[in-house]
DNA sequence: GCGAATTGTGTATAAAATTGCATTCTCCCT
DNA sequence: AGGGAGAATGCAATTTTATACACAATTCGC
């Protein structure tokens, strides 16, 4: 897919340049190859995270804003009535919780690994619906690590 | 001076409301008698280091830079050669994780419960040290910082 | 107190970012 | 394979933000 080679190159390119306007941004892809009109950048990094900040000495520049959503999330997928849900090492039993904190109607429950867990989705609903209502975006690793 | 009383009030309401453009802010500056242009606001926000971030559900909204700390993470205190980490429930084994992750010299060891981990810290170490290198900021709330 | 330098602000405008809409692409299901 | 639901994207228009310039206010050295 090549919504996620583009906002993998942004990744890399935010967090290497200093970029300051999207238009820029777009420049810069442009020279790795990758064609993008300005209006996807823009929600490209509504969806990344990616914002404008001030830098310590008076300019603007891209970063990504810390609280991301779950550092710790890798990736969701769905296997009938179940989520399985990749996590960074030693993060699953957190998700679990969070995701049993939810409340969600449609997951009866979760049990979790080190780094994977499940959450078990009941019959008369729709894993696939649920995924969605866990707000899980892209679905691969988009997510990224904290530092 | 007028700027320091405008600024004042810009902290106050970015802190309480949910604002999400240059425009509206002016408004509510309005609202508190405060009469002022939108380009100064412009100037005023990049001073204070306001920057327009991506909440939690997909809405852009003013906010500090400087706040930047993990959701999960509640606070963090000395004692002694412990260091006692509140977080979020459920979320302690997840940061007592990371914390052992980070393999900083003066942590021995860690141990955590649901929402409250202790690092303990070994002798010949200093406690609020390690604090420092976790990159807890200075004590208590309402931190802000302006260069 | 007086001029020079610095700082603050408004106006107008340029630059940048967001969004509604239409279209295309991708999965997934039958 | 065919169809339908969502996701992704471009385009165009709009909204939002930043800044160049001019001028007023303040501060600083004398």
């Amino acid at each position: 897919m090549n919504k996620k080679m583009r906002q993998e190159a942004i990744v890399r390119i935010v967090e290497t340049e200093t970029i300051s306007s999207q238009k820029s941004l777009r420049k810069a892809l442009m020279e790795k190859g990758l064609s993008v009109t300005q209006a996807t950048l823009s929600r490209d990094l509504k969806e990344l995270g990616v914002i404008k900040t001030v830098d310590d000495e008076g300019g603007y520049k891209y970063a990504f804003r810390e609280n991301r959503r779950a550092p710790f999330f890798r990736s969701c997928e769905v296997s009938g009535n179940l989520l399985v849900v990749r996590t960074d090492a030693g993060m699953a039993p957190a998700v679990a919780y969070r995701i049993d904190e939810m409340g969600l109607a449609g997951v009866l429950g979760t049990v979790a690994g080190e780094d994977t867990l499940l959450a078990v989705v009941a019959d008369g609903h729709d894993a696939r619906q649920v995924r969605r209502e866990l707000g899980v975006r892209g679905g691969g690793p988009g997510w990224r690590r904290n530092r």
